[in-house]
DNA sequence: GGGCATTTTGTGCAAGCGGTCAAAAAGTCG
DNA sequence: CGACTTTTTGACCGCTTGCACAAAATGCCC
């Protein structure tokens, strides 16, 4: 229990989020520390203080990142039919596509960019993601079950398997958006898979 | 035409099939022009003499990466019923991961990877890779309306939108297969796709 | 109010980066 | 054989990166 000594002077919940939001539509790479200096208006020395170096810094970013993306899954699927809300979560990304002209609004999913940068050289990152896509296909896979019960979603295959390619739909539609997307062409991809699901 | 001169010590293909490897198993950031160096055996300025700097060489392996797939693509659909095709089409990437464990043998797709990377800041591999997700819907709606009227594919959708969610679906496995992927919930989740296909 | 624990502040640093360049080497052609 | 053109070679450069550290500042607790 740390209780004496100078308080910090920041929120570091504020923080974290305001790190969030650059890592996010940067990516790790691309993203320095010095920008993060600038960014959260701290300097060097308490960054590293407060969160260790600039990966566990970006591994806690993703964290919260997921944290709270299960959050509103679980209460979009929580309530009433599911095919529509699964029809929201899928689109998303590409809805999210319009406003991607503002500055700093960050583009893809940061699943899918932890993925593609960190994991394949960094097991934490690894472990981060593949308990996100566990996490995903279990929320999903559970709704849809209860979706089959109630006959609102067809029998022709497991829950666990529609949740999987739902996952790797989702994935994919919000990795493909980066690269400017038509949206009309995507929203009715989806619209074919949420058909394809229905009973 | 430059005819006279130093003849080139190192063929320029073969050079830039290794470098395609390299890129497409570390990504841009991950690969430092003293790997490349290294891996291909020849000098930093040779190098730059051939290929430019680096992001042009990158691009060019990218190219090389898009135009050889698209050739087997194409062969792939061209004879024969076109969903036990595009099944072994979907499923590439979660086979290739069986061979993950060697060295060197890259992960995920380099289109894919290159839409995470260079994409969002970077308007020449924007160009490339929507060219390339432009192609493969091209290429799979043909074979799909081929599909549709000898009523091998149902009619429920476009196949405009059919490939749509297809390229959806081939981007989001072969990302999700770099987190290390349960295979056979993979195929499974395939197969459910491929059966919502059929007519 | 004085000691203590902690954060802030700003400088400093080694390493690695992408990229350049001049001299040497190696062919071709008159 | 000698002039010319191109590639090779390897040293070099400026820049940025992530990170460490020492001194000053600040608030809590006895």
């Amino acid at each position: 229990m740390a209780r004496t000594g100078r308080p910090r002077a920041f929120d570091k919940d504020e923080a974290l989020e305001r790190a969030l939001l650059l890592f996010w539509s940067r990516g790790y790479g691309e993203t320095s520390v010095q920008d993060l200096v600038d960014a959260l208006a701290l300097e060097r020395g308490s960054l590293y203080g407060a969160f260790g170096d600039k990966r566990q810094f970006y591994l806690a970013a993703v964290q919260l990142y997921w944290d709270t993306y299960e959050r509103e899954l679980i209460t979009a699927l929580e309530a009433g039919p599911v095919l529509p809300a699964l029809r929201e979560v899928l689109t998303h990304p590409a809805r999210a596509q319009e406003y991607a002209s503002d500055v700093g609004v960050p583009q893809g999913c940061m699943i899918g960019n932890t993925t593609a940068e960190l994991v394949p050289h960094d097991a934490e990152a690894r472990e981060i993601v593949a308990r996100s896509h566990a996490r995903f296909t279990q929320i999903v896979a559970d709704a849809l079950r209860r979706a089959q019960a109630t006959n609102e979603v067809t029998q022709a295959a497991t829950p666990e398997a529609q949740a999987q390619l739902l996952l790797f739909t989702v994935q994919g539609l919000s990795l493909v958006s980066r690269a400017g997307l038509d949206t009309s062409a995507a929203l009715a991809a989806v619209d074919a898979l949420i058909d394809a699901l229905r009973a």
